[in-house]
DNA sequence: CCGTATCCATTCCGATACTG
DNA sequence: CAGTATCGGAATGGATACGG
């Protein structure tokens, strides 16, 4: 399950995506931010195999992203639940939703996305700001001085 | 380079992780990002093997993230550069780092980060609000009732 | 209903060598 | 410097069957 070593251990980027860049694990945080709390639940959201959902959920586990709690209902089995660790994430979601509605529309209509339970509505798009609270852009950015000096660019 | 087809197309967040969820590609938009424009650059930042690269430029071209233009500076070799659908994943970037610089802490020191490039300082986190302006918390999000009443949960 | 184990096909990635 | 071609190994993912 461990991919090559990064070359850069340092970046912070390069170490969230060693933990949620494969290519399931965003969407099973995607639907237990939603609210999808059991096994067969993911499965069906998913369509993933069973043997790769039980993977992505214990990797999530060990990682510490969700953890494992008894049924909150009568039922007999445990559910998986977002961690706070996990529920940071919910900004990375609320983006790539944004991006896909705008960017990567495709022929079927945008149909499941988050809603505020108490508005109902989708939440805002997140804007970036400096730190000076100015509305910034992409060309705005660009990569801190001792990164560029590292590899010349 | 096709993954099996998503069950639900009609999610956007699905969608754009078929466009940008393969483990290089976003770490090729934040060098990009950065201010990286040419083929050995990435190269030299990523580590990544040099077919692979090219297979990932070639789909971020294709794709229409990434443009080739010739060269702004006296150089003989083509550049590429961010489109605006390219740039408009700067705010995911941001989070992905903000979540590895809180949640993904390793033993190394941060040190490659993204800078406001007019004051040298790191952009503001990002923080999701309901559409009229509250500031919201990852336990206030729930999955559309179409989507909850399509896979019940 | 909830998972794990096994098997197999495919894909992906890295190393290397090669061309313009 | 800027790529492309080929190859082999590793990891991923899907189908299925099996036990809690």
């Amino acid at each position: 399950m461990e991919r090559k070593r990064l070359p850069n251990d340092a970046c912070p980027i390069a170490r969230s995506l060693d933990v949620v860049g494969d290519w399931w694990t965003l969407l099973v945080i995607r639907d237990a931010l939603a609210g999808v709390t059991r096994f067969n639940t993911f499965q069906r959201c998913l369509g993933v195999a069973r043997n790769s959902l039980s993977a992505r959920l214990t990797a999530l586990l060990e990682r510490g992203l969700l953890e494992k709690r008894p049924p909150s209902d009568g039922s007999a089995f445990m559910e998986y639940v977002l961690t706070a660790k996990g529920q940071a994430l919910a900004p990375v979601l609320i983006d790539l939703e944004q991006w896909g509605i705008t960017h990567a529309r495709g022929s079927a209509k945008n149909a499941p996305t988050f809603v505020d339970r108490r508005t109902n509505r989708r939440p805002r798009t997140l804007r970036m700001q400096s730190s000076d609270g100015k509305l910034l852009h992409a060309s705005d950015i660009v990569g801190s001085q001792a990164w560029r000096e590292r590899f010349r660019f």
